[in-house]
DNA sequence: TTGCTCCTCACGTCACGTGAGGTGGC
DNA sequence: TTGCTCCTCACGTCACGTGAGGTGGC
């Protein structure tokens, strides 16, 4: 992992970065002081993005081309973010409801299928599973609804 | 519901509404310009703002206080309308996955207790379920899916 | 040392809200 | 008829993007 994708590290100065999204130096600085974008700094203070710094900035790009001001991009990216986290959610959700319904079908299934082969049991064997009334044979099994 | 609630059937001129809204009248005509709000007209073509468009006024006034512009607005308006769905449907399938749950150790359980129910039957009765099978000795049963 | 970075200030443009002005429905 | 409605045009304000200017890190 540390050296298997060195360009995903890729740190980018503010003129390298802005010309990676297409934009203005200074616009990638305003969009620092509105807090939509935080890069990391050096000890001496130039900005470093990585590169999902540049992949938001893409994104912001998007929206503004879309006419958005920047109090609408943020709240509609965080709203994005939650929208897919919903998205997400219900789908598993939805799996677990799925596996959920199986393992229903399957564990009345088990169940039945074991007491029968018990009762199999018994039969061969002779009543040892119920020793404390030896006269009778068990008999009759009925699926579940029946 | 025809004479129930006739406040909420209420139409209002674009001055009441704007009154309503805390809006210049203006201001409401170029939201229908833009789309963001849709009232009905007379036949002579007087806007007609149901309560639903009033609320609908302020929801917008609300984010436009917050800085977003119009097309930031509609945006978020959208999103927040299928956020809404999928947190209502991620409760929805919570309460199916409980359900189902439930449902299953009721059914093990259920079908468990149904086949103790018959063997003691069987014992008390003396094996009375079996006749027309006299020789062989019926074994394995399985329910219908299996 | 050179080129890039930092920051602040300032300006141009555009979206938005609102007023004016003339018209017609209720 | 009066007051409200319709529409279009126009202006003021503000957010945003971008340039200039002087400074310091790499």
């Amino acid at each position: 992992m540390s050296t298997r994708r060195p360009d995903t590290r890729a740190l980018f100065a503010i003129g390298v970065a802005a010309e990676l999204a297409g934009m203005h130096p200074q616009t990638l600085r305003m969009y620092e002081r509105r807090g939509l974008v935080a890069p990391r700094r050096t000890a001496g203070g130039t900005r470093l993005y990585s590169e999902a710094d540049i992949a938001l900035l893409g994104r912001i790009q998007d929206l503004s081309e879309q006419g958005l001001n920047l109090a609408g991009i943020e709240r509609v990216m965080d709203l994005e973010r939650r929208l897919g986290q919903a998205v997400r959610r219900v789908a598993r959700l939805e799996a677990a409801l799925e596996e959920e319904r199986g393992r229903r079908e399957r564990e009345v299934d088990e169940a039945l299928r074991s007491v029968r082969r018990e009762i199999v049991h018994v039969r061969r064997v002779g009543a040892s599973l119920v020793p404390h009334v030896p006269p009778v044979i068990p008999i009759g099994l009925r699926p579940p609804g029946a």
